[in-house]
RNA sequence: GCUCCAGUGGAGUAGUGGCCAAACUCACGACCCUCUCACGGUCGAGCCCCCGGUUCAAAUCCGGGCUGGAGCACCA
């Protein structure tokens, strides 16, 4: 029965449950605040990353966000890549369809994609259009220079150039005449503005280096993120912003351009920026390429990588993530998520279809250890779930097993090996006591995982802490790559890879193993 | 220095003048269940940044502090 089956079950026969569990549901979802001033059909939202690396965790908040109201609204989800800058944060070409995948792991789908790189014509049409309305002007002050009088509240001697001028200096910045630092475009603001953040801002720069897109590499002129994400906005109707409080000034510059134009402004929202725990890689593209670069990680999708395509290799589901970031809710404080929220959610979604295995894990603090049974049955059989005895059970080889060796009881001690029995530890071997599971239940016999020494798969499990080598149970072989499975007392994995080839760096397999399984979390 | 924003248990969020000696999720501790340290269940510890003011009544409104964050780029 799937899930809309059993609902129609439920409908019929206890029609008041069904209601109360759409209730709750609907409340789990309304963990977002409503929206200002939003009319069902009628939002726009837009997302718009700058294309220069692959996304990391923190990333995920926006379109978890924007997904959700969008569901909410019946709204439109933009998403814009505003990569304007050549430069210094050159758009990374494979980023583009890395963010798009990033987003549908997420579970959603842009109804609009644009790329900022293809619009300048439309940017120096509404750039010619503020030079006529006297909103802005050429100005060929250095930064520095520009700078010590914006904060003395001097204008610059460029200010009141005559519009002929300033237009025939603008078509030489776009006909490319210009260096890089020669000339820029300012948009006519307040001099005097208590905020010195909102003096006559900047609106197109100079960039010698070309764009990596070969349908922009010939432009010279380019827009900055407030003149080309504030005409962009307008353009493509979005009527709620949502961003970081790093831009939180951004609408007050903007609005000076909406004035001239006599447009209207988004309604705007702003959050802070997320911290999260257990990664000792900080969250920002840049520190992350560059720990690739230096061969540190193996790749965006290395475990110990705090990105999304880590934590998918893992095995963690896009909706525990977008359940994680919308509770974060839309403060605009900085906030710590809790990897273990992620955790707990993907729990739910992965626990009921997980089928359990042993591996024996052999870390250098606790060593996995070889000790030869006597008597008892051949094989081990476990169930595949606890829940789900339907599902049958596996198969494990006993007569000579390897267990971890913080679960070796001491000399005379008694262990038992789930699915197999009761074994008391003699010198160097256990002798098999018998299979009454009275003794687990009112003695004080430690139930522990195991794996056969020679049967076993040899394994290497892929931590956000580093690898993990140990032996698994021979019919993990059953499940396929792609499956989250669970490793008993261990923790969830999905299986990544059977007889994997070496890897050329220094973690991951070196081509010995049987296994490759990454950790999701406990 | 100037300008903005925010401060509720360990993390996140809810509460926007009385129903709040404060709720929910995660984490934590104990116990129950269990052939897993998973799942499920019960219980527990732990919070309104400070000082004033308004009010019969303040987590909630006002003022002042303090603390934290952001911007003042020819980055996004």
């Amino acid at each position: 029965m799937d899930e809309s089956e059993r609902r129609e079950r439920l409908a019929d026969i206890a029609p008041d449950l069904l209601e109360e569990l759409e209730a709750e549901e609907e409340a789990d979802d309304r963990v977002l605040p409503d929206l200002p001033n939003a009319e069902e059909g009628e939002v726009v939202m837009r997302a718009a990353p700058n294309p220069n690396g692959p996304w990391h965790l923190g990333h995920a908040r926006m379109p978890a966000v924007i997904g959700t109201y969008k569901e909410r609204y019946d709204g439109e989800f933009i998403c814009r890549f505003d990569d304007t800058d050549p430069e210094t944060k050159r758009p990374d070409l494979d980023a583009y369809d890395a963010i798009l995948d990033a987003i549908a792991f997420l579970g959603f789908e842009p109804d609009r994609v644009l790329r900022a790189s293809d619009r300048l014509e439309t940017y120096y049409d509404h750039a010619r259009e503020l030079i006529d309305l006297g909103g802005a002007y050429t100005c060929d002050l250095s930064g520095e220079r520009f700078s010590e009088l914006k904060n003395a509240g001097e204008p610059s001697p460029n200010r009141d150039k005559d519009p002929e001028t300033v237009r025939e200096e603008f078509e030489a910045m776009v006909a490319g005449e210009y260096g890089a630092g020669e000339m820029v475009l300012r948009v006519k603001t307040d001099i005097e503005h208590p905020n010195p953040a909102l003096r006559d801002w900047v609106a197109f720069r100079m960039v010698d280096t070309p764009h990596p897109r070969p349908e922009a590499e010939s432009y010279r002129c380019w827009p900055m993120l407030d003149f080309q994400s504030g005409i962009d906005d307008h353009l493509t109707g979005v009527t709620h912003i949502i961003r970081g409080i790093d831009l939180q000034d951004s609408a007050k510059r903007q609005r000076f351009v909406y004035d001239y134009f006599d447009w209207e402004y988004p309604e705007v929202l702003h959050w802070g920026h997320v911290q999260l725990d257990e990664y000792d890689v900080k969250l920002s593209t840049s520190t992350i390429k560059a720990l690739i670069d230096d061969g540190e990680l193996d790749g965006w999708d290395d475990p110990r990588a705090p990105t999304l395509a880590s934590v998918e290799r893992r095995g963690i589901r896009g909706e525990a993530i977008v359940e994680s970031m919308t509770e974060l809710g839309m403060s605009t404080s900085d906030v710590d998520l809790a990897m273990s929220s992620i955790y707990a959610n993907n729990r739910d979604l992965i626990d009921d279809d997980a089928n359990r295995y042993f591996l024996v894990r052999d870390r250098p603090d606790d060593p996995a250890v070889v000790r030869d049974i006597v008597g008892g049955p051949e094989t081990g059989q476990p169930p595949l779930h606890p829940d789900h005895e339907e599902r049958g059970t596996r198969t494990i080889p006993a007569g000579r097993v390897r267990l971890e060796s913080s679960d070796l009881p001491a000399s005379g001690g008694q262990v038992w090996l789930k699915g197999f029995g009761c074994v008391r530890h003699i010198r160097d071997a256990f002798e098999y006591v018998g299979d009454d599971i009275s003794m687990v239940r009112e003695g004080d016999v430690p139930v522990v995982h195991w794996a056969p020494a020679e049967e076993g798969l040899e394994t290497l499990m892929r931590t956000v802490e580093g690898d993990v080598r140990g032996y698994a149970e021979p019919d993990v072989a059953d499940a396929d790559v792609d499956d989250v499975v669970q490793f008993e007392r261990v923790g969830f994995v999905r299986i990544d890879s059977f007889d994997p080839e070496p890897s050329d760096t220094d973690a991951g397999p070196t081509g010995e193993e049987d296994l490759v399984a990454y950790y999701a979390h406990p």
